[in-house]
DNA sequence: TCTGCCGCTTGATCTAAGTCAAGGTCAGGA
DNA sequence: TCCTGACCTTGACTTAGATCAAGCGGCAGA
């Protein structure tokens, strides 16, 4: 039977009282926003962070109301959408380990955040994040690098969806996951050096990221698959077989 | 004879020793980065200012290389460009009066800075602005305020990409390009209380902000021309006729 | 005044991707 | 063990928008 890769170990929340785990400690430790903090400064938000454990489709930040909290993705994936009144649906943005989520002293974000797998949080409470974020330039320094990856991210996703085909959307939306993944345990290499790593979206979701129909998500996995670019085990996990013919699939960008 | 709304005011140059006009004297104070700056920060700011007037097509910041400068926009739009190998094209980002461009810190932007119209900036040179930001937690703040209104425009906009159709786009861009018209030189009410603005990007552009074709976006003007929607005098020059059927056709976003 | 070009419109046709519909697969619960 | 429902695949067909191909109109330069 296939697995998938990755599994969120199962230890318990922390209590309140246990000495609490923190950004300082985790596996994401120098690429998050806490990279290059003065350690006045990491002690700061180490005195305020707090472990979260979500379930996958749990909400974490919602368009609508303050939130309260901001976190950093420790384990995991999270969505970012935007939905029409009509119901259609668009995923403006997937998180990884290591990125932030949530926006300080903004009322409301302009996305839904959402845990896409089960996924570890590194929470700080909104209040005293954003006490911290006024007193410590350097965080404030961090929170506006991280703005322009979003940026960034945003500005290569509007031309994928504004100019691409359906095919090359695929190929890239792989090229993507795969770097994001590199380093985690949701990505190994088995022994013949190929990359292998899990999707974080149903085909459905992906179809809300691609700006395609799941029909059309589905049909061009398995053109990737028949042309022996891809390897798919079970419906998650994706092996890439010939990464030279993938990157050409993509036609350049997310390399 | 038909003529577009806006002119660039025939000014010349600032000499250099000439007192310089800067962001503290222009139409868009309180609206841009400068709103709800020190007076110290202001003072800053408006020693390093330099205005500067731009043709239509004049580059502004490129992808490739260092920002030697980066600026405030006063008059006029630019456009944030992203480019295929083979040529096709996506604008990612439309700017106007009170927009900043540029990031600083960043070694170079993911998109390319370009005049749409003729524009006049209110420039900062590179290192000199970022010394300041460095000084002034306020500045930075107002960077990373900005920042913020960029990631929500450029979330609407993968909304718009990936999910509506041709109509609903080419209804939403006139939604948005009213609403950043709305008080500046191109954008007038007529006497019956008719909002009347100018586009700034071509038919071909437009289609490249959109993710269409310019023959589609042609159709989707004559389309809502011949609803009665909207009129055009000439061919950049549109007057909202009902503004009630244009909301219906862009389903409810940028209102 | 004429000419050529650029940006735009319009029509005819084509096609990539959407829609609709029927199964298949698998995990979890009765 | 079988049933159920969520998720995915596959096929047949439809269609929105792309592509191809004229042609128009205004203005810039001769």
């Amino acid at each position: 039977m296939k697995r998938p890769i990755s599994q969120v170990h199962d230890f318990p929340d922390q209590p309140a009282s246990a000495p609490r785990r923190t950004c300082d400690s985790c596996v994401v430790r120098g690429k998050a926003i806490c990279a290059g903090l003065q350690s006045e400064e990491l002690s700061g938000l180490n005195q305020i962070a707090r472990h979260r454990r979500l379930k996958a489709g749990q909400k974490i930040i919602s368009d609508q109301d303050l939130p309260d909290y901001f976190a950093i993705v420790l384990s995991g994936s999270a969505k970012l959408t935007k939905v029409l009144p009509d119901g259609r649906q668009q995923i403006v943005g997937l998180l990884f380990p290591s990125d932030f989520v949530g926006w300080p002293f903004e009322s409301h974000g302009s996305s839904h955040a959402e845990a896409a797998t089960d996924m570890q949080l590194c929470s700080f409470p909104a209040a005293a994040f954003e006490r911290l974020v006024k007193q410590h330039s350097g965080i404030q320094h961090q929170l506006f690098r991280n703005a322009f990856t979003q940026i960034e991210a945003a500005q290569d996703w509007m031309l994928l969806l504004g100019r691409m085909t359906a095919r090359e959307k695929v190929a890239n939306l792989f090229v993507m996951i795969a770097r994001r993944s590199r380093g985690l345990d949701s990505c190994e290499f088995d022994s013949s050096g190929r990359e292998r790593f899990d999707l974080p979206l149903s085909r459905s979701d992906t179809a809300d990221f691609l700006g395609l129909t799941l029909e059309t998500v589905s049909r061009q996995f398995r053109a990737l698959k028949s042309e022996g670019i891809i390897r798919l085990d079970g419906t998650r996990t994706v092996t890439i077989l010939d990464p030279i013919k993938l990157a050409a699939a993509a036609t350049s960008p997310f390399i």
